[in-house]
DNA sequence: TAGGTACGCATTGATCT
DNA sequence: GATCAATGCGTAC
């Protein structure tokens, strides 16, 4: 029967006869496991070369060529280990290799377009519960994944090191079937299991409770917070104690957990994915004043957890499992159904099937972004003929340039448009062909482009792929699927990113210049574009144009926007086709307009500040402020100094008074009105004993904690005092007010007030000569 | 368990005066 | 004390 399924987890084994590729995952039928051993590992060499090839098992020249226009050899080998031994002999002996760093699976499912899903048929046999072929016949396909098994699940632990309770919370990803709700909770007396609450005799008692649960679920995904680098390494430890085999693999595999000093905990689960929420969510450009679950379950879901996570969580949770084990299980199992919310709520899940789908990749490993280049990519690259070098083989010579920045004017402007090019570097890739290919291949049939680099007219892989991803995005939204859409959005937006770094084995430094250069050259000539019709242009940076309207023009601001955003793109792609002879895929859009604008000076000069901007719209909503690159929207800055910014922007907009506002601030700052307002808060990204050149004032504070554990700071969390920084697990005293008044207050006042003519300081003398007068 | 460059700003600490 | 380059962090795109 042919079966369709998505691969949640595949790897590869050296054997002693051979290579063992295994791919895990669910289908139609439920969980399966996939083991071929007929494939052989492969790398190349240049035939010119006569490398030496004693491991290989079978030597062949290929229809394939290098960069150079060198004839290849193809050699296979056994298993992966001969194949990596046989390179580094082959390469001591001075010759080249290739493509000898890509793993027998991930070449083996590339090679067949193999994106996450496929089908395949053939008979099974029940082995440990698992239905495992061997060799079945596998194809790609196009297999919608939408329902999974999630657990989300949650340790408690005691002061003691062992484990008080363990909660579980199952779901089906589609909605479908009841949840699963239990704590597993330790206790020395008899008590009546009841709600979703099982008491156990030993913690022995409960590690094998818990598996067996597990195994019952199922799961396809684990979820939780922190749950590889606390939960699993936990409970890890405490199997090993009790000589408990921790199998939570399918078909009873084990758990392997990888635990990298200073870089994190990896857990390996054969045939299920850990998806760990924050990680998660970082990579998927969440962000949150912190990660705590607290923190982000009141941001997405607005509820909190019944034990706020600093102050007493400890006591309390011993508190609980001595006086009240109903509470803690409550506390437990509150913490499993959080995260899972979080996740429907997010679609966080969804999101990951789907840029797993979209790049290739093993979903554990999507944020990888040349490894996604890779598996779109080298596939096409051997069908138009061409191998590729190892990724070590590469040296970078030098950076290119980035995008282009317009240094503005500083002031208050009205009546502010937004245009930007759409997806502009995947559009400049489409337009010019940017691609490895077409660079190597341009002397045959080169089409310029205003970087100066040609490239191939008719040989290119990326173009019509970027075309491809474009046709199924519009498709995507269309059909209201965000996420494909999304996952879609960010593999064209890496491809760019990874031509340009050194980590790809398709580097080439051409190949971002142009790209960047061609970007350039795209925004300057809007801006001329607009200039030479007398249309003010205010600011500008990489792909957008700011432009202000005239008074006159207010009526009609979206209009206007509009007609112009394709005035420019008409233009551009007239001028493409004449000088370049291409095809323009660029389209410049109207993406906002603001009523007022404002650009402050940056500091300690006469010009307007880059990257940094507010904008101002009223309407029967409210006001609404758009603060970009400003303090406001920067982690580092104090909570006292992003809402002096606020109001004061709110009130230049407004034109409400300010003059008497600012100087009243300062008098409440410094009686202690925003006591809680001061705490500085910044990352640390070295070890502290690493700070050498220069000793930054979190670095000061940092040192002063009295910091425990396997992981390295890594932030840090201070006051300023008169005492210098202080880090807020330290008692506070002698808050030094004037330093919250001259290097937060005063600052942000004038980079405002002085594009007006107005200063801090003499503001605040003359609001205090007044005081005097009463 | 490696996508890029451009930029602003606070602070430090060496150097000049 | 004033000046300035280097360092460090966070951000825009």
């Amino acid at each position: 029967m042919l079966e369709k399924g998505f691969i949640l987890t595949s790897n590869y084994f050296d054997r002693s006869d051979g290579i063992e590729i295994v791919l895990e995952g669910v289908s139609t039928s439920g969980p399966f496991r996939i083991v071929l051993n007929q494939e052989k590992a492969v790398f190349f060499v240049e035939e010119k070369s006569q490398a030496n090839s004693n491991l290989a098992i079978e030597k062949k020249s290929l229809p394939l060529k290098n960069a150079n226009g060198e004839s290849m050899c193809g050699l296979y080998f056994k298993n992966f280990q001969t194949a990596q031994e046989a390179r580094d002999k082959i390469e001591s002996e001075g010759h080249r290799t290739y493509e000898a760093d890509i793993r027998p699976h991930e070449r083996f499912l590339m090679e067949r377009f193999i994106f996450g899903c496929i089908e395949f048929e053939g008979t099974y046999d029940q082995n440990l519960g698992l239905r495992s072929y061997v060799n079945p016949n596998i194809r790609k396909s196009f297999y919608k994944a939408s329902k999974f098994k999630v657990l989300s699940f949650d340790i408690e632990t005691g002061v003691d090191g062992t484990v008080y309770s363990v909660g579980l919370h199952a779901y089906n990803t589609d909605g479908s079937g009841k949840e699963f709700k239990n704590v597993i909770m330790r206790s020395d007396e008899d008590r009546i299991a009841h709600d979703n609450l099982q008491y156990v005799s030993s913690e022995k008692q409960l590690l094998i409770s818990f598996l067996e649960q597990f195994n019952e679920i199922d799961p396809d995904f684990i979820i939780g917070w922190n749950v590889v680098g606390f939960d699993l390494k936990f409970l890890d430890k405490r199997y090993q104690e009790f000589s408990i085999p921790f199998n939570l693999g399918r078909g009873n595999k084990a758990f392997q957990f990888d635990d990298r000093k200073g870089i994190g905990s990896f857990a390996r689960i054969p045939g299920r994915v850990v998806i760990d929420g924050p990680p998660a969510m970082r990579s998927s450009f969440y962000q949150f004043e912190n990660f705590k679950l607290e923190t982000v379950a009141q941001e997405i879901l607005g509820v909190g957890k019944d034990i706020a996570s600093d102050g007493g969580k400890v006591e309390e949770i011993e508190r609980r499992f001595r006086e009240d084990k109903e509470a803690l299980a409550h506390y437990n199992l509150l913490d499993c159904t959080l995260v899972s919310e979080i996740y429907q709520k997010t679609g966080l899940i969804d999101l990951f099937v789907k840029r797993s789908i979209i790049s290739g990749l093993q979903i554990d490993r999507v944020g990888m972004s040349s490894a996604a280049f890779d598996h779109v990519y080298l596939p096409l690259f051997h069908r138009a003929g061409r191998v590729a070098p190892n990724t070590r083989d590469l040296n970078r010579e030098f950076s290119s340039g980035g995008g282009h920045v317009v240094t503005p004017e500083a002031g208050l402007f009205k009546n502010v448009i937004v245009l930007d090019f759409k997806s502009l570097y995947p559009s400049i890739i489409r337009t010019f062909n940017i691609d490895p290919l077409s660079l190597i291949e341009a002397k045959n049939d080169p089409l310029s482009n205003p970087s100066g680099v040609d490239f191939s007219n008719s040989k290119h892989l990326l173009p019509e792929k970027i075309g491809e991803l474009l046709e199924l995005r519009a498709k995507a939204k269309e059909a209201g699927d965000k996420h494909l859409s999304q996952a879609i959005k960010i593999l064209m937006n890496s491809f760019y990113g990874v031509m340009g770094s050194s980590r790809c084995r398709f580097y080439h430094s051409d190949l971002p210049h142009a790209i960047t250069s061609i970007g350039q050259w795209v925004i300057k000539t809007s801006i001329q574009f607009f200039e030479n019709r007398d249309i003010k242009v205010i600011y500008g940076d990489t792909d957008s144009v700011f432009v202000e309207l005239k008074d006159t023009e207010s009526s009609k601001v979206d209009e206007i926007a509009e007609k112009l955003a394709q005035e420019v793109t008409d233009y551009l792609s007239t001028l493409i086709k004449t000088d370049y002879s291409a095809r323009s895929h660029l389209f410049m859009e109207y993406e906002k307009s603001y009523q007022k604008f404002f650009i402050p000076k940056a500091r300690g000069t006469d010009e307007g500040a880059k990257k940094r901007y507010v904008g101002f719209n009223r309407d029967k909503e409210g006001d609404h402020l758009d603060f970009v690159g400003m303090e406001y929207v920067r982690s580092d800055w104090t909570k006292l100094a992003k809402n002096f910014q606020y109001e004061l922007m709110r009130k230049v907009f407004t034109g409400e008074d300010y003059q008497q506002w600012i100087a009243g601030f300062c008098k409440e700052v410094e009686d202690g009105k925003y006591d809680d307002q001061l705490v500085y808060k910044k990352r640390i990204s070295k070890k502290l004993e690493e700070y050498t050149k220069n000793i930054p004032p979190h670095i000061r504070a940092a040192r002063l904690i009295d910091h425990k554990g396997p992981y390295r700071l890594k932030q840090v969390q201070y006051v300023m005092t008169r005492q210098g920084p202080i880090p807020i697990q330290n008692e506070i005293k002698d808050i030094d007010y004037q330093h919250y008044i001259e290097k937060q207050v005063g600052p942000l006042a004038d980079s405002i007030l002085l594009t007006f003519g107005e200063n801090f300081d003499s503001l605040r003398e003359g609001s205090q000569l007044n005081l005097f007068d009463f």
